[in-house]
DNA sequence: TCGGTTTTCGCCTTATAATCGAAAACCGTG
DNA sequence: CACGGTTTTCGATTATAAGGCGAAAACCGA
């Protein structure tokens, strides 16, 4: 997140082919790594992997003529940095606004809309939200993220009740300073849920409570 | 589905490694197939792949050392198919129940555990358990269905009318014959979503309605 | 016809989400 | 320092969805 847009970091491919064009980070598997470590490894040479808060597999894309050449057969990850954290980095990558993708290499178009998606999906019935969070926020902060992400306003006032609820508001006791133009100010809160798996799905068909 | 308990088709291998131990469908990429290709017909051997309602990748498993000697990387696919189709299977293959697994080859017990959490997330937040159905069903056996994959009893009153008010029960106006035992027949229903995808996630945080 | 069985449905309770509006707490300015 | 403008917070209310219970409906076999 980046001035309340969704953003993808992508880097402008210095070879043929496709030069010019943007693509994902990523890279091949080496032998001795699974792939979740190769991404990790990948993106360490563009982020700080401390940074990133949550990586899930996406998908697998496979299709034979997806690159040109001897077919190449990527697994796709969905990464998520926290809205405060800046990282530096390299001259030839930069966040581009997700709902605004410059011309891409290859597949990776369709790859960064199925990771939006299933972001947008999962922020509905995860906690995954919180992977988009700062430390402490506050919750118009919080509602600016899911605004974003999700592509509708949601309701400062719901959301706050709504994941109060869920006991996943922790109150820091500190406050965040008012703006230029005043305002009380915003409570900060932390993410209560630290046992909790960040993507644990909520049920919608509960077990039964009387046992 | 299989007396109303979750099964998995396995096969047992009859080379080393792992001789005789139980393992999952599948098989090596071909290099003009994509991996549901692929999957599709090394399926096709075992079972016949019209009777697959559903199919979804799972995750990519890559540990370095998941199978003795060089490297495999598999992409692990869920796949459904309808509980009253009773496909002809190989000799060396047989439905399982997922609750009581036999010793298995290589990770093929945790990919399976791995799908078992996949189909009970999604069975409470999107259509995916009508892939497990007939075309036409009765509500007590679209509540074995869930009950049985779910591992805990849910009721069949309450499911009829979630089900009804989502507006996913077509009621084809027929009825199932009693059992033995009598009682009232049960009406028939089938999936009223046919325009829709079934694996559609319900929305939670949903848009606001005034507009 | 009657007891046993299974399904279906109406009614009620509970849980969760959405909406609205007022109060709280701050700013800058006159 | 009082005031309008601003943003956050919270209580009260309404709306919607899910769960529980029991009665009625519809069938069987004897």
């Amino acid at each position: 997140m980046r001035s309340d847009t969704l953003r993808v970091l992508l880097w402008q491919r210095a070879l043929d082919p496709h030069l010019g064009r943007w693509s994902l980070p990523g890279g091949r598997l080496r032998p001795d790594e699974d792939v979740e470590t190769s991404i990790r490894r990948q993106l360490a040479e563009k982020v700080d992997v401390r940074q990133l808060k949550h990586v899930e597999q996406l998908a697998v894309f496979s299709a034979p003529e997806r690159v040109p050449g001897p077919r190449v057969v990527a697994t796709a990850f969905l990464g998520l940095v926290p809205s405060d954290v800046d990282p530096e980095i390299p001259e030839d990558t930069a966040w581009h606004d997700v709902a605004e993708l410059p011309r891409t290499a290859f597949d990776h178009e369709s790859i960064v809309l199925r990771a939006r998606d299933r972001l947008r999906s999962k922020l509905c019935y995860t906690n995954l939200g919180f992977a988009l969070a700062p430390e402490e926020f506050t919750v118009s902060a919080l509602r600016g993220l899911y605004s974003a992400a999700l592509g509708y306003r949601v309701s400062a006032t719901n959301l706050q009740r709504v994941l109060s609820r869920r006991g996943l508001l922790e109150p820091t006791g500190r406050t965040a300073p008012p703006g230029r133009a005043g305002g009380r100010p915003a409570a900060l809160f932390s993410f209560a849920g630290k046992g909790m798996q960040i993507t644990d799905p909520f049920a919608v068909f509960r077990p039964p409570s009387g046992r």
